[in-house]
DNA sequence: CGACTAGTGCTTGTATACAAGTGCTTCGCG
DNA sequence: CGCGAAGCACTTGTATACAAGCACTAGTCG
């Protein structure tokens, strides 16, 4: 979604730092922004940084309170949910629209991901960047790579919710096994197959949340309204 | 997506205001914008018309181009299909997760909206507005009611172009017919008869696209990098 | 007459100043 | 000592000033 057409601009370049910032967990879910330090840190004036937080904000990995403070969205069940029905609603939908000969090139790119997913010292970064490029890659093959960037866009939370349980269950060899599964059943030509081992796979993430939940409920949303107080730490109440 | 959370701002007031207009072509696909115009027109500064022009820039409703200007996005056929794609996925894997036992309070109320569809004398807009409302309802049956947003928020560029569809072919009571096919369906328990109608009656809306581009190709984007250029009159090259 | 060039008016991007509101803190008073 | 109120420090929202770049136009020179 080039939004500013290619341009380098500070916005675009304080919004990608900001959103990866948020994504993996660097900044805290709940804690709390301030334009005036943010653009300090950053080397710029207020209007990048706040221009950034409103996107941020749309996308719901942030939430901006007037005159009280921009805070970083606490990971929202609800939303993690949402998410998980969404992608798993796509990426189904994408298997069935599966060409009768797939994309050799791609194919073999994808094989060449799953390879570096099994090299046993890998980032935990290093492996969800493998594992976007994978389920991006399959949507590829079926002509609907776009529609990953909203999918893209609309699974923050759920992202959030990942890293939280592989930092505590440290296992991305499950998932690089799972994905094998996958595209063998998808060069296999058996969609059902893969359809199954697909639901499988996204739901296996899914798990855990509750676990994790219990274990660091700070960094979840409570009820629907919650909203933050500022004080000499953040509460949320 | 509440993200400025309910407080009224002259922002959120444009936003929408702006949003609205792109939908209902009243600003046209194509057109040129200017935030100094826009903010002068509405009687604020820049500020609020710019941080608006971004949000729309990245639904993609809108191109902002840096130091050339602002335009209204023209329908792009690609992104009409993603939509298409996304929405049927999801609708149909909404259907899915219907519960044994409906909402009472809810298919009444869906069976009002479409009472109300049936009126003969129905403004598009207002036809526009229940058959959302009607969609959106459905999914709430399934529990997944906020997943709408989401693919509200992607589907700008269909909804766009089934705006231009009726307007030349005027038949919302076909459309209203189909809706009544799927909530019977839905109520009758019977899944896979509401999975055909629903994939049936969106699908239907999808057909007549080309014939549209080729009544009015101005509206429309052509090649993948599509550059406006600022003259007296707008102009893509 | 034609081609090139400086200039003009527009655009968006960024920085800064001010407005309005919130929570805490501290000071004054009983 | 207890308590209330005014003020302070901070927040985001909006308005405005300036910077940088593109497209066209008019003028000038060959």
């Amino acid at each position: 979604m080039a939004h500013t057409n290619g341009r380098r601009t500070s916005r675009r370049d304080i919004y990608l730092k900001l959103r990866q910032m948020v994504l993996t967990l660097e900044l805290a879910p709940g804690a709390a922004l301030s334009e005036n330090e943010l653009a300090a840190s950053m080397g710029v004036s207020r209007t990048p940084v706040r221009e950034s937080l409103i996107l941020l904000a749309q996308e719901g990995l942030v939430q901006v309170f007037p005159k009280i403070g921009s805070f970083v969205s606490r990971v929202d069940p609800a939303q993690v949910a949402d998410a998980q029905f969404l992608r798993e609603a796509v990426e189904l939908a994408s298997l069935d629209d599966l060409p009768g000969d797939l994309d050799a090139a791609l194919v073999e790119e994808l094989r060449d991901n799953l390879k570096r997913q099994r090299h046993a010292d890998l980032d935990l970064e290093e492996f969800f960047t493998l594992d976007e490029a994978f389920h991006h890659g399959l949507m590829r093959l079926s002509g609907h790579g776009n529609v990953w960037t909203t999918v893209a866009a609309a699974k923050g939370h759920l992202d959030r919710a990942r890293r939280l349980g592989l930092h505590e269950n440290e296992s991305p060899a499950v998932f690089a096994a799972q994905h094998h599964e996958i595209l063998d059943a998808v060069v296999g030509g058996d969609v059902p197959l893969a359809r199954t081992a697909m639901r499988t796979h996204l739901r296996a993430v899914f798990q855990d949340i509750e676990r994790i939940r219990a274990h660091s409920p700070e960094l979840f949303a409570a009820g629907a309204s919650t909203v933050p107080v500022r004080r000499n730490v953040v509460v949320w109440e």
